[in-house]
DNA sequence: AATCGGTTCAACCGCCCTCAT
DNA sequence: GATGAGGGCGGTTGAACCGAT
């Protein structure tokens, strides 16, 4: 047996939302600051014939203010590919890489649009100049507690710059860098060019083996420039790799396999 | 103009989790 | 520890819309 009811379904409004019950409820919550600290009681304080859900959800989905609706740009297609190959239907997680989009919103445009735009090749996980347009995510993806462990330590000092595939002297960018599947936990914190320092790769790789001087179990820091360039063919390598993964997972994931 | 099938997306449903009692 | 209320979330539904015929 489930759980009661949170209203008397049989004398609750439902259905869409018209302007003046929209009014109500941004003039409540605007007036009293929020809920008070319950949906539930909302409605009939605000005096609207809504579920207290129903109420959250409209507020939450669609009249506060600082919602985006459609034009997902080919930036959030590729961060909700890359999140979605890792972590499936975590909707809300997704969502809160995507300033400004809720759960609701990203889940349907998943499912409505960018499924088949990745079935028909259209989707193409990509890196390229400025591939990370907003370090606000990348930031919120590094710390993010549910899948991503503990705050981490290079929130404040995490440096985006411009990067493209081709790029071909300076430093390679990280995984990090790129911001996409299963490589985000890997960050490139913000040290001078010497003390390039990867830390948390996730288990695929033996750094030490492209000649890497081990920190600790965690962390590997190349001593000079040198050993960077020394990490960029086979990082490049384990990079194109882990795009190729990280597409195919997506693809399997849309197939429902 | 009418019909039909496909698409979109707001809204609902029901379950799970957390927290207060 | 058990219980219940409220919040949060993912899955699903169905009305509105749109283009093709």
């Amino acid at each position: 047996m489930g759980r009661a009811p949170c209203c008397d379904k049989a004398n609750v409004k439902r259905g869409p939302w018209s302007p003046e019950e929209d009014a109500t409820l941004k003039s409540y919550l605007e007036t009293h600051r929020g809920t008070g600290g319950n949906w539930i009681a909302l409605p009939q304080k605000a005096g609207l014939k809504r579920c207290g859900k129903s109420c959250r959800l409209r507020w939450l989905n669609y009249l506060r203010p600082d919602i985006k609706h459609g034009g997902f740009t080919e930036e959030e297609d590729n961060i909700i590919c890359a999140l979605y190959s890792q972590m499936g239907s975590r909707w809300s997680l997704i969502a809160s890489q995507l300033p400004g989009r809720t759960d609701n919103d990203v889940k349907n445009y998943w499912n409505t649009k960018l499924k088949r735009k990745i079935l028909a090749g259209k989707i193409n996980i990509s890196i390229r100049n400025k591939s990370i347009d907003a370090p606000t995510s990348i930031a919120n993806i590094l710390t993010s507690p549910l899948l991503y462990g503990p705050k981490a330590e290079t929130e404040s000092t995490i440096t985006i710059s411009d990067y493209s595939l081709t790029q071909s002297s300076g430093t390679l960018p990280t995984l990090s860098d790129i911001g996409y599947g299963p490589f985000i936990n890997c960050t490139r914190q913000n040290l001078s060019p010497d003390q390039f320092q990867f830390s948390n790769f996730p288990g695929v790789m033996d750094m030490s083996e492209f000649g890497a001087t081990s920190m600790n179990s965690s962390h590997i820091v190349s001593p000079s420039q040198e050993c960077i360039r020394a990490f960029q063919i086979p990082l490049r390598l384990l990079w194109i790799t882990r795009v190729s993964h990280c597409l195919v997972m997506v693809v399997l994931r849309v197939l429902g396999c």
